[in-house]
DNA sequence: ACATTTAATTACCTATGGTAGATTTCTTGT
DNA sequence: ACAAGAAATCTACCATAGGTAATTAAATGT
């Protein structure tokens, strides 16, 4: 299950010729194509799961694995990179559901759910971005999609906390409990089919909605 | 730096013969001694970082390889058995400054402070347990020492609300929930070296005392 | 057509988890 | 006490993965 090229890649493609950069350089072609690259990755975990090789994504992809390390870098540029794209695409999914949000704890809930649903639907993904790097950079690497995830809920809370008086001090802390309480829930979530998507969702919710609601803020209807 | 016996290690025990097995069984002697063993990984990693190989902790240990795999099994087998020590000590630990709270906030707090102070003190050792196991297990591994502290919180939680009259059905995923939060902030933490325990402590305590108090707001048991 | 330059491929290296086979050591029967 | 045998241990090995150097093929300028 090493090698086993069905195609002997014999350079596929040969003709390219659009813009010659400089003097003469020359054999650009596809140069790479980083974004082609990630997706392969992104397509072979999506059907392989977690234990993919960095060979093997080379391989989905079509190429070699010097063009991949060309391409994207080391594993941990390539974790990195996958990350990013999966924040970017979960949060945008969230965004968008949040935006229809009629109060602030409803933004809250529907975030839960939708990073919740997000995580299922890319499962594997999911799981292979927050497994992180192996090595002894685990500090930095583990906490890849939390720190981005993290980040855009720090401002929120902190503009929400500013915006009613409240000591936005908190916001570094809190933003980080919130990611890891929604990771771990997550992850447990992933592993126990049983629970529902909706009870799990209400619960997280309100053990966070308590924590940033203020005080003089209406109760959430309570039951 | 790989082999570098210090000793022959000629086989220091040779005297032992209390309660011989059976029949003609022989060579008992220290037999692996898995609690030495471990000891030993706790040793080097404590000194050396996470990045050791079993390799390694074998010879930290006086032994080879096999001999580990023997006492402890593989990796993963390795790793739980560290995250169970672990998490019984910093639970001792934990458990002792509880005792002394004046009220369920304050137990919170000491909860809280208690967790990052004992993350820090054994910080190789949080790390090494925290990151896992490489592999396509990452669901299971990942979680090793949060289900140990999470399913204690989850009892405390449980309890407790029942004892108030309210819905005990969350404690599950709220204890998750704190465990992730508990932990996302002591990796940030450990990370950061600039902040304060007392004020992470008291921020962090807030947000989740917030939510596991139930005086006006008996959370949403929409359940 | 030829040489040069660039890019891609192959082949390799190192390190690690994990294990099988060779070896030594100890027990125990006679 | 000595040989036979069982058991535990050690050495050597395998497989895989990350990462890279050396080799080969392609494309252009002259």
């Amino acid at each position: 299950m090493k090698g086993a090229n069905s195609q002997p890649r014999r350079k596929p493609q040969a003709a390219r010729s659009p813009g010659r950069p400089p003097g003469r350089t020359l054999r650009d072609g596809v140069l790479a194509d980083r974004e082609t690259l990630l997706t392969a990755a992104e397509r072979l975990i999506r059907k392989a799961g977690t234990g993919v090789s960095l060979e093997a994504i080379a391989i989905e992809a079509g190429v070699t694995k010097p063009i991949l390390y060309r391409g994207v870098g080391d594993r941990q540029a390539l974790v990195y990179a996958l990350a990013e794209r999966l924040a970017q695409r979960m949060a945008g999914d969230v965004e968008r559901k949040v935006a229809a949000a009629s109060s602030t704890e409803d933004a809250l809930r529907r975030l839960v759910a939708g990073y919740l649903d997000g995580a299922r639907a890319e499962r594997n993904l999911y799981l292979y971005v927050t497994a992180g790097v192996t090595g002894d950079g685990q500090l930095e690497q583990s906490l890849l999609l939390a720190d981005r995830t993290a980040e855009q809920f720090a401002e929120g809370i902190a503009s929400f906390r500013a915006a009613h008086g409240a000591d936005p001090g908190v916001a570094t802390v809190w933003s980080i409990g919130l990611v890891g309480a929604l990771h771990y829930v997550t992850l447990w979530w992933l592993r126990e089919e049983t629970a529902d998507l909706t009870v799990v969702t209400e619960q997280l919710t309100a053990l966070l909605w308590a924590g940033m609601k203020l005080d003089e803020n209406g109760s959430p209807g309570a039951s």
